[in-house]
DNA sequence: GAAAAGATGTGATAGATGTCACATTATTTT
DNA sequence: AAAATAATGTGACATCTATCACATCTTTTC
């Protein structure tokens, strides 16, 4: 590990770093770092898909993002603080490389072209995030709904017919709206032929439609 | 500029670079860089307060954040796209050095240290847009209007009588909500004695009912 | 496989907040 | 200083959405 960390690292740099350390499995549901624990690692998701959540005022969670693998989970909340500021839940089986913090700060420190990759990726997420934010404010529940469909659809499966990895709660919890709303407005969506729902299986049918609903907000 | 880069920064890096370069003054109201333009440097902000504003759904302006002198204006959007994601104006007085995105690559690329410092400073951002994100929708106007009196009070100008540097429009597109509901809660807060209010002047007179405002939400 | 726990659907209701309309007051421009 | 523009205060109203209540369905546990 110490040599890799001080060689100097080629083409896809994050993946590689990935592919080179002991992987921990978790299962759908199973906690990989938590929220006020110390933040010993970076973690670094192989494979998977994971949601990043917050616990905030009056016990109320959020979730902040969905993370599919390859990628970081939480370098802010590695880096950022002794203390981790959010939690992660593997939402599928996932396969997870713990980095200790002093490796990935020798790593920075001893490969300035590491370094610029890892501004470089933390400052796409941070304009993700942003415009995330921007929409979870501006866009009512039917908009973000349809955002997080579309989401699904073209970032994490890559198809049209996929199985929602989130409970009607989750969904809420993810666009800051309540269960029975999403409840409601997934049976809309079903019932104008947008999408075909059964349980959380979602095909959509209507995808121009379903495009405007998200964009009209 | 070039030797500076190379050499190794000492302790406090970000404002040593700073100082080290052309400023530009800019009066309230100008505009620092703009959404969709291309971003061609790192914004240094050396005295002044700016607003880092996004233009979101229809046209619908909101503000990102409210930054105070010594810091950097938007690094994610000077490298993280080849086009300005957001835009900074000046809401007060303002200098500004604008470093070449190249030579601030050239300085990461050339001092660990620097980069390490740049990437902790990112981390402890992101950290504080995501509560702040998160506060953003958990919380209720009032609980939100408390706090940015509260964050002018404690962190721009250190002292609980100030002048809003904001109209009540910029303020609800800070919180996310509207001039009207603004207005009102000011005057209510005027009213039941929390602040006294004059125009835009604003003395703090219950602090702690305040700070309970804002934490109930 | 039965029981328990969790997830979901749906109606009714209350409350927060955006929007419109218009009056009033500041600030800027000429 | 007058005129024009921008900012602010305030009432009335409509609407979105959270919440409660309860029934139904699904999954997990024993």
């Amino acid at each position: 590990m110490r040599s890799f960390a001080v060689s100097v690292l080629s083409e896809d740099q994050i993946s590689l770093l990935g592919n080179n350390c002991v992987a921990v499995d978790f299962k759908k549901g199973d906690i990989i770092f938590k929220q006020d624990a110390f933040s010993l690692n970076v973690a670094y998701l192989k494979t998977g898909l994971v949601k990043l959540h917050m616990r905030g005022l009056s016990g109320k969670e959020q979730i902040i993002k969905i993370s599919k693998a390859p990628t970081y989970l939480g370098i802010p909340t590695a880096i950022g603080d002794k203390i981790n500021h959010y939690s992660a839940t593997a939402i599928e089986t996932s396969s997870v490389c713990f980095i200790r913090l002093e490796t990935f700060k020798d790593l920075i420190l001893s490969n300035p072209e590491f370094s610029y990759k890892i501004i470089i990726n933390m400052c796409q997420n941070e304009l993700i995030h942003f415009r995330n934010c921007l929409y979870r404010t501006q866009k009512n529940s039917r908009g973000l709904v349809a955002d997080t469909i579309l989401n699904f659809a073209n970032n994490v499966y890559e198809t049209s017919s996929f199985s929602l990895p989130l409970t009607r709660n989750e969904i809420a919890s993810l666009i800051n709206s309540s269960r029975e709303l999403v409840s409601r407005i997934l049976s809309e969506f079903h019932n104008d032929g947008i999408i075909r729902l059964e349980g959380r299986k979602v095909t959509i049918l209507n995808l121009d439609l379903l495009v405007k609903i998200s964009e009209n907000g």
